[in-house]
DNA sequence: GTGGTCTAGACCACT
DNA sequence: GTGGTCTAGACCACT
């Protein structure tokens, strides 16, 4: 389960990490039954205080997405997905802010087209690379 | 001058307000020497505290942005669109976490082509209207 | 940490105690990696509003005097003391605002010396006695 | 007379000119009967707006320390420098505040004292050629 | 009217 | 507990 934070985003870390784990399981990254990271594992792989991922695991639990169980571990939840929004509207605020940024900024549509293939271009191939390291 | 705040956006409002006066800045909408809306109205115009105002504004002239005069007004400041990122650099990280998303939520690059077709043309259309009932 | 807040100054809370912060620094009362006292803390002692102290701690650090670290407290920044003008620099303009006023008002030479070395002797018993008071 | 306004001081416009009026009052260098010059004068003189002078001469008219003929100006009142404190007195909290401050700073004393000395002698200079291009 | 400081107090994020 | 954002509102300084 790769999860970035950038510090420069100006989004709490909580925010940053709940998104990223809720793409994954509306992504299919994550399927339920999956074991997530433990707390302990995850707060020293991003380097933030374990309180802060406790925090992310009890809000996705509440969201029904997790399942924690006591001594064993923090779980995808049964039919987490269907609790997501698809991935179509998880997206849409972040394209409409995207573009009226374009657009304020005077950037062509073309040229922002061509910048975002050529970002998803590199995001599809780190995302295949990274799970093949998982595999 | 067009500035929208976004609730669920995580954004702090600070946060939000600055980045889409430096968008205009970037983008020339804004340009050396205009003069802003006046702490008091832009506070009230997004129903947001004067002090969240004033620390915007603070913080853009701290940057150089900016230049506030005593009883007289807060203006663009010379050589401003300088001081920032190219508009191209200004999305680069939005762009990049974007097509991050994307691809961790399996939506394939045609999709996400269309919608942000889609959302730039309704963003252009919104600039434009805006555009005309300023002047 | 000692320092004072002058009502009959004239000079803004803020102000008065960036300043002195900015002399314990140059002075080496303060020095990189020392812990500050917490907002909360340092707003209690001086009986101001912590949103005071929190406006003081932000401006230091934009000076790159300070470094907050989020749930951690607030410390003296590595080269701190490099970014400070030196301790004479420092008192520039206030001896030179205090010989224009003197020779302004009349009083001579020797009186002004006189007094400066009696206050002087008194500020440094001050100083010794808060200092074994600290230790 | 002059004036010297210092942006860097911190201290709002009005007080600078206010202690500086008291001074020379204080010092003989205004006596009673003396004519200031007019607040239009004044605010040209020092590049500030004439309502920032007129508040000064209003509050030194109601401290007593200058008396406004209507159509025909503002001078000195009789017995104004009875009203001041006394030239050393004025210049106590000064001398406190910069004493502190060079002992927070680390400065001897004798530094102290041989910079407060040059600095005299030049206050004095000026001074007195101030003085002769006035006769 | 325009910017600026300060308080009191609520609520959030990170350790 | 530590820093950080935001609101509401008083009062000040400069044009």
């Amino acid at each position: 389960m790769f999860i970035r934070i950038e510090n420069a985003s100006g989004l709490p870390i909580t925010r940053q990490v709940i998104d990223q784990i809720t793409s994954h399981i509306a992504g299919a990254t994550l399927r339920p039954g999956d074991r997530l990271p433990s707390v302990r594992q995850l707060a020293r792989q991003l380097a933030v205080n374990q309180n802060t991922i406790l925090r992310v695991y009890e809000r996705l639990t509440e969201q029904g997405l997790l399942e924690r169980i006591h001594g064993s571990g923090t779980f995808v939840a049964t039919g987490a997905a269907r609790k997501t929004r698809s991935p179509v509207n998880l997206m849409k605020q972040d394209i409409e802010r995207l573009a009226d940024k374009a657009v304020q900024l005077g950037v062509r549509k073309a040229d922002l087209q061509n910048r975002i293939s050529q970002a998803y271009t590199r995001a599809k191939q780190k995302h295949t690379a990274a799970k093949k390291r998982g595999a």
